[in-house]
DNA sequence: CATGAATGAGAATTCATTCAT
DNA sequence: AATGAATGAATTCTCATTCAT
């Protein structure tokens, strides 16, 4: 039915955006992608900026849930340790979708969407979170663990995607990365 | 003269392919930002895309240099060190640079340039020199190392451009990332 | 419906190109000529070069059939005097396609089509059936008639539309001269 | 000097108009072509149709002597005869010329400067001294034999460019073609 | 709900022509 | 005389969007 039909062409436009940027991917190839006609497509979704950002917010979503699960603004060590095994283990399930992901989310017109709402909610609570976090937990310098532990993060996303696109990553090396990752962070320094 | 005039205009496309993404920018619009006709642009470069890879070639053979100065396929602990200082001080020095060269980089139609030569050159020595690096400087688990090691910095450029755009770091967090960055990975461990 | 749009354009190609020329022509004023817009034209032919394609195909493959119409490869008498006699009774129904077909033949872009199949096929036939015909039918200089009977089709349908475009032919002459050339072929010499 | 230019200019013009059709040939590859700087072209013709219009003019000159040399207005046998043999001569002779020019004359934009001055003066003289001529010496039927004749020079011409651009005639053909057209049209039928 | 023909603004590119040197 | 950098109008082609069916 309708949500059927939605979910169907925000797949499609995923994948497409992905692959080859969302300006270079136009509603014709889109729709038949989708399987559908190219008229149809306007009646889910309003313009193509629009298809965009259902995307994006759906995308969004998610990944804000890891966040904070309690929403209670205090991010504790486990909720922090959570967040990061989700986070890794979401990359390694759906591999392809933050592939895809990723691919999509550093494209500049895409940018300007991403830094209206609601992506702002969550960088904007983000830093100051993750500040009070490592102060709390006695690290020396939180501003360069904030910095490291973001780049880690981020840096990690963006290699895979970026630098090693059909890398087979050797057996056990994601899970010591994360390891790693939760080591430096989690655990009174 | 005739030089100056093709600075004039890879300049002028470095910021608007950066700002506004290279599918977004029009020859039309380059041309006025860069105070010349539509039609001397192709006088310089044979199409929009040549002038892309003008711009990424150049960027790039700076980039390059930092890397095994002495280009005998082995990288020495004061090699990697320079490099990471290289890098982080050219970042700092031109961060506006770095910005748009960045968001240039990681647009998927760039990426196609990129992954041709003389990029791949680059990524087809960089990984297995840090390996052997890494390995011989007597790290545990050296394809973790690099990985990490990866990450950081790539993980750090991106946040600059992506997450931060407009952020001032605070006083002297880059210098200690810097130092960070040197501790872990050139001293032995 | 599609297939008439389709021939809608193609008239219009054929009378603008025959008219001022290939080159001299331009999507804009064929689609104001056709009274659709620019982009409808490339709904239905990919380009401007594919339009050209297409008008010459079909006019072609009417005139293929006049010659050697069994299909055998070998050319009889009655054949022969029959595509003489579709020819000039084509030629003077259909004087303005004549007209315009030549027009558009003979510009230098157009024979590069022309060269390629399917018209080599015709004209690599042609020749070899000709030169047969003259010989079976005991002309003494077979090669010196296929030339004299090919200038003298050529040069008239030249003659119409490049010396003569707007002149009135004396009453029966067009008769009188294709009689001649059935004459001249035609009867055992 | 400055003649010497010029005509350089035109050797250059008549070449690349005639391979490539004038609309396809632009002055920057007219005066590589050349061997000059674009600029100095205007120097010596006003526009690229000036220029076009030159070098008709000089192709058409040398031509139009060859018909009713003494300019009486009235053909003789001897004057036909040596207009056909001299035609078929320099054919032979300047094989090159006659296919660039032919494929020059018969471009639709061409022919709007072939159908002002002076090559109508050539032509409105051409049919009535032909008629003429066809009725003085006897023949039956002046204008068919006015067609013919036309049709064997004109068609010649085309084949030789058009069907046959790459061909070598056998041997002692194109003479053979010559004595029939002679024998056809100037001795008393 | 579904189609795809149709539009027209805007993109990249070419090129005749001008003009400072 | 000679150059070629510079211009901008015109060209081919694309594509988001609309709308009759």
């Amino acid at each position: 039915m309708r949500e059927t039909r939605r979910e169907q062409i925000m797949n499609a436009g995923l994948e497409l955006f992905a692959q080859e940027g969302y300006a270079n991917c136009s509603i014709s190839r889109l729709a038949s992608h989708a399987g559908i006609s190219k008229g149809l497509m306007y009646n889910y979704f309003e313009s193509k900026e629009a298809l965009l950002n259902a995307i994006i917010q759906e995308g969004m979503s998610d990944f804000m849930d890891y966040f904070d699960p309690d929403h209670d603004g205090i991010l504790e060590a486990d909720e922090l340790a959570g967040f990061i095994r989700k986070t890794f283990s979401n990359i390694q399930e759906n591999q392809k979708f933050w592939t895809l992901y990723i691919n999509i989310v550093l494209q500049p017109r895409v940018r300007e969407y991403l830094h209206g709402e609601p992506f702002n909610n969550l960088m904007n609570q983000y830093g100051p979170m993750l500040l009070e976090y490592f102060t709390k937990m006695g690290f020396e310098d939180p501003e360069l663990e904030m910095l490291t532990f973001s780049a880690l993060l981020e840096g990690f996303g963006v290699l895979m995607v970026y630098a090693y696109p059909d890398y087979e990553f050797p057996d056990g090396l994601l899970k010591r990365y994360e390891d790693r990752v939760i080591n430096l962070f989690i655990r009174k320094p």
